[in-house]
RNA sequence: GGCGCCUUGGCCGAGUGGUUAGGCAUGGGUCUGCAAAACCCAGUACACCGGUUCGACUCCGGUAGGCGCCU
């Protein structure tokens, strides 16, 4: 399967660490995890890390900011390395961002300038959200007329684009539907509402009986940064009883679901693949595909 | 059995005789170095029956359900 890459996207609970472990069974291929939490290291069980090998998952502390910025590369990295190494990379995750970023050359602006960040916050905290956006005309006018006075986040981020040079507004690439950086089969898991909701469930409870609660303690003690602070259920493990906790993580790994769904539909070319079956006849069908395409593909 | 209180959209929860509270959830949308994030948009509810009134979710009476106290 000389230079195809496998895409695997599908929500949380979907199964595709089974799959993907199906999968490199059945074909020389390597795992590159594209999920924005795993690459922490230190919340294995929360954040539903793979047993099976992959890279790009524990790597860094819990106390990095991670930025999709600094994971590009490294996942181009391991993409082109395992192509050179006559395997077939297989980009498995469920952050949208971060699996087109793996795939595709997104072209992001550059970071922002040291302390440039922590300004435009101040500014648009003491300011006020519209004068921070009317400030934004000024400096980039295209920038200011695409975002809500109200999307702090990106008009901070426009800001400090404005002021380096640069701009939010996008060049070239879209983030939907661009292209792949190598000729790339992307694949969805579906399963049913009701099924992925069940799996969640289980899989939350699992997570409880596993120790979770000793992990969270642990990972305060290491200072979560603002993104790992975001992962499901650090907060709710820490602070609520743990029959509380369970509900909360559930509803909120619920909504999660529900807002990776929304990328899956999105995927430019993406070909949906049934999961609520043994991962084995998933992985099956997914390397017919694979080998199709590559057939297709072929002068 | 008697007395008192309560009953608001999927959930929580304000409120007023006549302009949509709000929050959460849900659905749709946006998205380029925080994405398991952030932002935008949408849904017209007041337990039931009758009365007063130009007009009641808001006042009065009754019915049902719930809570509390009393004999």
């Amino acid at each position: 399967m000389v230079d195809l890459v496998i895409g695997l996207f599908g929500p949380t609970a979907s199964g595709k660490s089974d799959v993907a472990a199906a999968v490199t069974a059945l074909i020389p291929a390597e795992v590159v995890s594209a999920d924005a939490m795993q690459v922490y290291d230190g919340l294995p069980i929360l954040t539903n890390r793979s047993p099976y090998p992959e890279r790009l998952v524990g790597i860094w502390p819990l106390s990095h900011t991670a930025s999709v910025g600094e994971y590009a590369p490294l996942a181009h990295a391991a993409v082109d390395e395992i192509l050179a190494a006559g395997r077939t990379p297989l980009v498995v995750g469920g952050t949208g961002l971060y699996f087109r970023a793996a795939l595709a050359e997104l072209e992001l602006p550059p970071p922002p300038l040291p302390g440039a960040r922590e300004r435009w916050e101040r500014l648009y905290d003491d300011a006020g959200a519209e004068a921070a956006h009317t400030r934004l005309a000024e400096l980039d006018w295209d920038a200011a007329a695409r975002l809500h006075p109200n999307d702090r986040r990106r008009v901070v981020r426009a800001l400090e684009l404005a002021e380096a040079g640069s701009s939010l507004v996008p060049q070239r690439e879209r983030l939907f539907g661009g292209s792949w950086r190598h000729p790339t089969l992307v694949v969805a898991l579906d399963v049913p509402k009701p099924e992925l909701e069940r799996r969640i469930a289980e899989r939350t409870r699992r997570m409880f009986e596993r120790g979770i609660e000793d992990e969270v303690r642990r990972a305060y003690a290491a200072k979560p940064s603002q993104t790992a602070a975001a992962i499901i259920g650090l907060h709710e493990v820490a602070s609520l009883p743990r029959e509380e906790a369970v509900g909360a993580v559930i509803a909120r790994t619920r909504r999660y679901a529900a807002y990776q769904r929304k990328w899956l539909r999105r995927l430019d070319g993406v070909v949906i693949v049934a999961a609520d079956r043994p991962p084995e006849e998933t992985a099956a069908e997914i390397v017919a595909l694979a080998r199709t395409r590559e057939r297709l593909s072929r002068p």
